[in-house]
DNA sequence: TTGAAAGCGCTAACAA
DNA sequence: TTGTTAGCGCTTTCAA
């Protein structure tokens, strides 16, 4: 592989010249703008990214972690970190991180050894203090880690009023959520939003913690629902959640939407191959995962960011798990 | 951030006995062991990675590139890839290439120039040539790119062969094969595996090609469904195309397994979460990925592969969309 | 507008 | 067993 030494020797100008070239930086001289351009062609020269790497202490590496790429919200959101990463030539590196705390900075020490630009963080994992005082910038979505992180995320209290205001409005009189882990922001908030919307309503509730796991939320739902005559309505925290509680309906000869009407979160693309169909509160994750790497681009890039917390708006997909008026 | 002449001068040796000290090779004295060892906890010093790439072209960077990680079979497999690579102080970077070739080689040359150190393809674009002459290693996953490429992939012949018969003893007689893309190997080696198994007996077949796309199958199935009556049992070459043709059923009213029976093939969670449950000729995706993660790295470390074609073994997990005897 | 040369932090050959 | 030193390929300052 030729290097920047064999571009300055095949064009009769200095290294120095080259460089500039190709970085399009300083004075280049028309004439040596075209011996220079030609040499590189001909010798279909590459400049060697580690090499100016080391010299400039800068790469074009992104760090994106996430709890489990296996956790179907985080494959889309990898693929727009990705798309937009290869826009702007950027490399994305990925990080399971399962919640662990040691393994987020193990790989925050591992990648900063290799001059990673910044990180994509997407981990509940609150503890703030390994990403305050790293010198690289770093992003979080939808999930607040420290006022000084910029953030993306769904208007989550918003979608979940939403969601629970439908059920409503199809006639649900006895509403369970299943809210997630407490103390986990986005839960926390959906939670709000589900008690704002039944709050001083006629409306009969109980609030179950749930994790977003199927099996799981499948289990706690076969119990509840067996346990609890007369529930008409469940709003999950989640998608996954949902098709936990459908399962389960399902097992118990629950008739959905009949007898049950059911309202996810997520807008995953499960949501659309179950029978019935799930209704759900749509985050747009390919938005957020665009938006939250740009952002870190800029920070990167040192341009001034407009907005340090992008609120996403959130869409009601109605399918067929609750009553249709038409 | 210490470098090693830091750690050199605060142990009072030099910068080669530091650099063979943390990399154990060659001579180190008991002595300067110690000194220098205890430098560097003093000092905190972490090699600078990229420094060390340049001096000996080579990174702990592995590229992966899929056709989408959005595509369900995909995570698991990034995560044992990620897992394993992690166990081996590997970097895993993600590369999305929706099958084009463009993308593929974009991928391949930003990397190199990176000095990645190998790459695992699971892309079905059959272009070998830009992998042949590339001075680093690769392995590819389910499709043999070429011969001299080492290639880990599940067992699709027999395991649609089992699909198949399964769904013949459980009583069908009139069963449609949706294989996938012709041309793609596993594909081909499923729709193998069916012929083998319906040959000689008494069965009506259809045969009808069909991507692993969800609503494109469930459009493709609901169009046969309803125009051929008197199908019993479907056999589909990926668990998203079986979902697809459940879901179909659901909306042509047909009851499933009553009336129809369906087998997937893939073995990814969806099929669980669907109902009734997915049956499914399932592969083991996470030690797929494991085992050419495994193979990568022997590869790049020079150490001899036993095998340079590995076949795991796939298994038919029964769950509700075919008949169980008990 | 250009070029010489000093670094970036590490490895590895070679000499001691 | 250790140290000196010349790279690895690029960027960037400074002088011309």
């Amino acid at each position: 592989m030729a290097n920047i030494r064999d571009v300055a020797k095949e064009s009769g100008v200095s290294v120095a010249t080259v460089s500039r070239f190709i970085n399009q930086k300083g004075y280049v001289s028309k004439e040596a703008k075209e011996v220079i351009g030609r040499a590189i062609k001909e010798l279909d020269y590459k400049p060697n990214l580690v090499a100016r790497s080391l010299s400039t202490k800068q790469t074009k590496l992104i760090g994106l972690i996430v709890p489990d790429i296996m956790n179907p919200f985080f494959p889309e959101l990898a693929r727009a970190v990705e798309d937009v990463a290869l826009t702007y030539d950027y490399t994305v590196v990925l990080c399971n991180s399962d919640e662990k705390a040691e393994k987020e900075i193990h790989y925050i020490e591992t990648l900063r050894q290799k001059y990673v630009a910044g990180f994509i963080v997407t981990t509940n994992q609150l503890q703030a203090s390994h990403y305050q005082n790293l010198d690289i910038p770093v992003v979080a979505l939808d999930r607040t880690i420290d006022a000084s992180i910029p953030t993306v995320s769904s208007n989550n209290k918003e979608g979940a009023r939403l969601g629970t205001a439908h059920l409503i409005e199809q006639g649900c009189q006895h509403i369970v959520c299943m809210r997630g882990p407490t103390g986990l922001g986005p839960a926390d908030d959906r939670l709000d939003g589900f008690l704002e919307a039944v709050e001083g309503k006629e409306i009969v509730t109980h609030i179950i913690e749930c994790p977003f796991h199927f099996e799981q939320s499948e289990e706690i739902a076969r119990k509840f629902l067996s346990e609890h005559k007369g529930i008409d309505g469940v709003f999950a925290s989640s998608d996954v959640s949902a098709a936990g509680v459908l399962k389960a309906a399902h097992s118990l000869g629950i008739i959905v939407p009949d007898e049950l009407q059911i309202v996810g979160f997520d807008g995953i693309a499960l949501g659309g191959m179950l029978s019935p169909g799930l209704t759900t509160v749509a985050q747009d994750i390919y938005k957020l995962g665009a938006l939250v790497t740009r952002m870190l681009i800029k920070l990167i890039e040192e341009i001034e960011l407009e907005e340090k917390e992008i609120q996403v708006p959130v869409k009601l997909i109605i399918r067929g798990t609750t009553r249709s008026e038409q």
